[in-house]
DNA sequence: CAGAAGATCATCT
DNA sequence: GATGATCTTCTGT
């Protein structure tokens, strides 16, 4: 991770704190905890090497990263979970291995990204629903044409454009080329989690995270049904 | 093979 | 708050 490192640190005046990639027992647990501690890690794309700070933002691609401040999980038999009816051959990757990648597409136009959960055998998977942009602003700009920076990562439909992530990213993240999550050190101060937001009848599992007072939280968490959350920590 | 639904978003009123 | 865009995946026949 050394480059990597090197890369975020220089974009983010944090802290001097290691950066680390979560290893694959960070996402062999229950899929609601995983979900709740994913939150204050940092999503990271490349889509070209990157062998300096300026190839970071160049003309044909580079590095973007985003901290996670929104989640949702989904596990089981949950009838809001892909994995409701058992495996098929789109919700596959959620029985794999925990710590990859399962992209989807809908309705049309958007991918979704998640990170498996749980031993392999049983399905789990966390939405990532929003971040907060931390490095390749320039490059998040030119994928988010048009688009007011506040709005390039708050939804799970947005955040994938300024990543450059799509369904052929259902890779392997802890050695992969192209997706990476790491933990820098930064614990959010207040976690809300709620089941009352959108709720598919029947629904019991799935759960939404996210940082309280972050600006960057999908639209669903900044009007007044947010009130209904419970305040976690 | 047809039909329906969908872990969303931009754009309207 | 309501609507349309747009197409993959799943289900049933």
């Amino acid at each position: 991770m050394g480059n990597l490192s090197a890369v975020l640190s220089a974009k983010s005046s944090r802290t001097s704190h290691q950066i680390e990639l979560l290893t694959r027992d960070f996402y062999a647990r229950d899929t609601l905890l995983v979900a709740r501690e994913l939150l204050g890690k940092i999503v990271v794309t490349v889509s070209r090497p990157v062998n300096s700070i300026e190839s970071l933002d160049g003309p044909n691609g580079g590095i973007t990263a985003g901290r996670i401040v929104e989640t949702e999980g989904y596990h089981g038999s949950d009838p809001a979970s892909h994995s409701a009816r058992g495996m098929t051959k789109r919700c596959a990757p959620m029985f794999s291995d925990p710590g990859i990648a399962y992209v989807y597409f809908i309705y049309g136009m958007y991918e979704m990204l998640n990170f498996v959960t749980e031993p392999k055998g049983y399905a789990g998977a966390v939405l990532i629903r929003a971040l907060e942009p931390v490095a390749g602003h320039a490059l998040m700009a030119r994928r988010r044409k048009g688009v007011s920076p506040k709005d390039w990562t708050n939804g799970p439909g947005r955040l994938t454009r300024a990543l450059g992530i799509k369904m052929s990213h259902n890779i392997e993240p802890l050695t992969g080329p192209r997706i990476f999550v790491v933990d820098d050190g930064c614990r959010p101060e207040k976690i809300y989690s709620s089941k009352r937001v959108g709720i598919k009848e029947g629904s019991e599992l799935r759960w939404r995270y996210f940082i309280h007072g972050n600006s960057y939280v999908s639209r669903v968490h900044q009007n007044k049904t947010a009130r209904k959350f419970n305040v976690e920590n």
